[in-house]
DNA sequence: ATGAAAGCGCTAACAT
DNA sequence: ATGTTAGCGCTTTCAT
């Protein structure tokens, strides 16, 4: 039997080592590591040797190896949640291009529910990512420890967990919830109704929470309305008219999809109070309600006004033209990376949650 | 100073590794090993002893050093190009979820331009991916050997390169044009456009033909005709009513997006010399075109038909249905990682290609 | 069943 | 500038 490791077969088979190379340039093992790392001294004719011999052999740097000793992977684990709703497909790509701008790869876990959050953080960890971006779920205090003790920097992305030393970068929901009610009392809607999303999550609960907060407020049955300067300000204009306001019509879509507006949608509109304007928990559900409400012959915006959260490229078609609430994507993305690098670079920094001011974008389903 | 790593602190301090669990379970480190190595024998006591330790140390195992050893990091290279198509999120969600249920992890390769694949490529190669799924990209041969020499194997995504031994997973998409020809012919239509997406890319350019060709042998003037039982069988009745048909009016996109969709369908509607019946390279590009025909008042299906390709989720809302060609998404993904699975545990296999049938979808956009 | 020992491919002192 | 040496954390013989 021949010893293939030792013939010249050897020559472009598969995982040649810094050892070979070394042979085969007659150098030591460092010199073939030091080729190959930025930065180290090496001599030119030294190097030269060293890439002619790498070449022939088909030489690559072993990341794995490399890893296992500098502790550091350039490697960011990212888990996505429930990644139905196009919106994430945006926030996706935009991560991996400019994780990988600054030198970083993207280890995506896809997770199908909330309870397997655990288990694959937990995966992420044992790979050794520098990082970890979470999308669209929360961490138990217990999880976030467990990071911490790894020594793997966390960031969550459109949530935030309260008094856990969890970092987080969020649109401010609560705010988008707060501008939707305001625009739509400003253009004299009075029968409103809401159309939830997932309910569990916090995106949807904020955004509830934001939009009904502001209609007490205008109904002046709230203390609320004196709690800050700018809310007092609006708070006695609105007093006035505020006398007839209902609480909003409450409807549940249930997922961020199509779909599930469509159905919502009809539910909303079959019923005898009718509402004179809809806001919806996501575009893709406002997309479905604006669908069902022509299908069912309402003139969107005269009859009735339709709003969405997020602002996906596909509000802007002429089909659609929706009036929604823009998150800052792009600023979103970069405060996440740039906490994320600042977590990494400075272990022992402090958390970080930061909510980042979304903007009303009024288009042709409003008046 | 105090040395830390001898101290109680190191209980609860970051990577605790093999021999600290077994320096306080009082065993040797092997045994550790092996009671985080499923199937190998340990006595349940020493079993026990090493998991107590473990837990109280926060004992991990690093994923790296034991792919180090083992030459195998279950994890798969998907490098996507340019992915502003949505069809691709659908693809790529299917491809994480399957291949996580297989028990690896996707490390994905954001690439904007063919250019950076093979830069891409070979860093995936050096983090030791068990195996490369590459989509919207082709590959040089020279990368092709640099994989196989690596021992990685790679399987091509709705592209393939002829001659090369790189494994490849398509749609028929000269089978899908064809269709539409087909369908558009027999509906009645005589003046026929395309509408091209990426002109560089085989997708599109294996649609075009498909179509193209189809519409030759209709007219009767193409020899191609008689090659095959089954053109010959259509050829007697279609060349009847074959006459006075011209060659498509051709337009392009340039993207897959929807606005490029949009620009060309304006471009087609303002010529003189109206076609009845657009085929778009995409289904993006078909609802761009779509709503640009709705703008400019044309009656769709009845002034003229649309059809797309691909069939994403939104071709099926009310305010499109449209009609299309649909990818067998599910079934190209399954294949595509069975063929990889395959090569992983069989490196000597032979370089494999399938061609999966696209079906017709008739919505509401053609008659 | 368990421990001792070798080594995966590499980086990083430490000498020279 | 270069070689020597000692590991990184783990799996896997090989003894016992």
């Amino acid at each position: 039997m021949v010893d293939f490791d030792n013939s010249p077969d050897k020559i472009g088979s598969p995982t040649a080592s810094q050892i070979d190379v070394a042979k085969l340039a007659g150098v030591s093992q460092a010199a073939v590591s030091r080729t190959f790392t930025p930065g180290a001294s090496v001599a030119p004719a030294t190097r030269d040797k060293v890439l002619a011999a790498a070449k022939m052999l088909g030489y690559r740097p072993n990341a794995i190896a490399r890893s296992l000793i500098t502790h550091t992977t350039n490697i960011i684990g990212i888990v996505l949640v429930r990644f139905s709703n196009p919106f994430y497909w945006h926030v996706f790509k935009q991560f991996t291009k400019k994780l990988q701008q600054q030198g970083y790869w993207t280890l995506l876990f896809n997770v199908a529910e909330d309870e397997q959050v655990e288990e694959t953080l937990l995966t992420a960890l044992q790979y050794q990512v520098d990082g970890i971006i979470i999308t669209s779920a929360t961490l138990s205090s217990g999880l976030v420890d467990e990071c911490l003790r790894a020594g793997t920097p966390v960031v969550l992305f459109n949530r935030y967990v309260l008094g856990a030393r969890a970092n987080a970068v969020c649109c401010d929901n609560v705010a988008g919830g707060r501008m939707v009610a305001n625009a739509l009392l400003a253009s004299g809607h009075r029968r409103l109704a809401y159309i939830a999303g997932e309910e569990g999550s916090s995106t949807n609960r904020d955004r509830e929470q934001g939009f009904i907060e502001r209609l007490k407020e205008h109904r002046g049955d709230s203390t609320m309305v004196v709690e800050s300067f700018e809310h007092r300000e609006q708070g006695f204009a609105e007093r006035v008219e505020g006398a007839g306001l209902e609480p909003p019509l409450w409807e549940r879509a249930g997922q961020y999809t199509y779909e599930a507006g469509l159905a919502a949608a009809r539910r909303l509109l079959e019923r005898d109070d009718l509402p004179d304007a809809i806001f919806c928990a996501s575009d893709l559900i406002a997309m479905g309600a604006l669908d069902q409400a022509r299908l069912m012959g309402f003139k969107v915006p005269d009859d009735l006004a339709i709003i969405g959260f997020d602002d996906i490229d596909m509000t802007a078609w002429p089909n659609y033209n929706l009036s929604t609430v823009r998150q800052p994507v792009d600023r979103m993305v970069d405060t996440t990376i740039a906490t994320l690098m600042n977590a990494i670079e400075h272990p022992e920094s402090d958390t970080v949650m930061k909510w980042l001011q979304p903007t009303l974008i009024q288009r042709g389903t409003t008046r």
